[in-house]
DNA sequence: CTCTTACGCTACGGGTCGTAGCGTAACTCG
DNA sequence: CGAGTTACGCTACGACCCGTAGCGTAAGAG
């Protein structure tokens, strides 16, 4: 989804090329591994996709964004798999958003942006919408499943039950995204799967005393 | 501790400017609030700091070191209350460490220096010498006087038993670090005090189910 | 006083940014 | 098919920042 307006209905003149579009996203990632955030030039970017400078401005204001976007779609990959029991689902969960951030691309990019986002609201939006919204879900989803099992207990109906659970799905997201990007780049040890068991034990054990 | 080699000794000649140092960290972090990361330039900061753009040079070898000295004396801040209970000392360092965060110079240049070391060893090294190591010590201080307090389990004596301990410590820290990292930068929320508690009851509920 | 190092200043080549202008390519509509 | 409209590639450009070199001067050590 390129900065620019959309362009799908009949409207005349010559189409964006959708060929051009995955062609810079994908030079962008392979930029990212090779050169990281701090080197990665908007005319290196362009001579990889084969495409001309001004190309990429039509598209995108900014490098900001244009990382945002080609970091994006590898967030999609992420699903929630369904093992039968709550533990196993979270450490499945882990481990897939462990291999995602072991990425180079992916870390370079994604810290590099958030940092960037702290002092621009609109990037940080961008942000929002693109990749963090997207991946809320999975606690979302985990927590009804759980809850149709017979794990976890049913929300309080009303507002305030709602409320409640909204709050809690913060928490956890914040806890086990935290967890995983500190331990991937801060600390630089492997999401490998004894750390993704110890971790998913902690939060199912710590969940049962909230409230 | 800029990047050149030390002075103290008797060595011949004019010696360092200690205030330059003190002006120029300064400068850095005002830099930070005022352009963020990626606007921030080293004559920028020279001018703020009224000092020659090549005695910047002659201490950091680029931008990145530099803001890692300039950010790192902040998180020396931190210390571990003395409460009288476990949770009671988490939820202090929670908030210190939530407050800390707020700013907007450290939440700018940790985010960016991180993003930069996933491509610079070296810059990894200084990051976890300068900033990590030094935090770790209030998990480990914590453990501990919960130990003596009795709320927490001795260690096992033997190597496992320190290997098993130190694995832990690294997941709490990867946990309330991590989790406060995640909610001020990506989800965008301050780490007030009800957060701080509902943080540390996971915590305290989950250690128990280690093992 | 001499030696050695740090400092401020100026200047510079090299690189990136983001834009403008032009001719051409591709697609829509009448 | 022709006219209108938009995208593309290419070139060129001013502006900015980087990191360094050279010089004269300032400040401690012996």
């Amino acid at each position: 989804m390129p900065h620019s307006a959309s362009s799908p209905k009949g409207r005349p003149g010559r189409p964006r090329s959708a060929a051009a579009d995955r062609a810079i996203l994908d030079a962008t990632r392979a930029a990212l591994v090779d050169l990281g955030w701090g080197k990665l030039t908007m005319g290196d970017v362009a001579a990889r996709a084969g495409v001309a400078k001004t190309t990429l401005y039509r598209r995108w204001a900014n490098k900001n964004e244009l990382v945002v976007d080609a970091v994006a779609v590898l967030f999609d990959e992420l699903e929630l798999p369904d093992l039968g029991c709550l533990q196993a689902d979270i450490e499945g969960v882990v481990r897939q958003f462990g291999a995602l951030l072991a990425r180079p691309e992916t870390k370079t990019a994604l810290m590099a942006v958030v940092a960037e986002s702290t002092t621009d609201d609109a990037l940080r939006e961008r942000i929002r919408s693109a990749i963090v919204d997207r991946q809320k879900r999975l606690v979302v989803l985990g927590r009804e499943r759980a809850q149709q099992r017979g794990e976890l207990p049913p929300d309080v109906p009303g507002p305030e039950g709602a409320l409640a659970a909204a709050r809690t799905a913060g928490l956890i997201f914040d806890l086990i995204a935290g967890a995983i990007v500190h331990r991937t780049l801060v600390t630089a040890e492997p999401v490998d799967a004894e750390w993704a068991h110890r971790l998913s034990t902690v939060l199912l054990q710590g969940l049962g005393g909230l409230d």
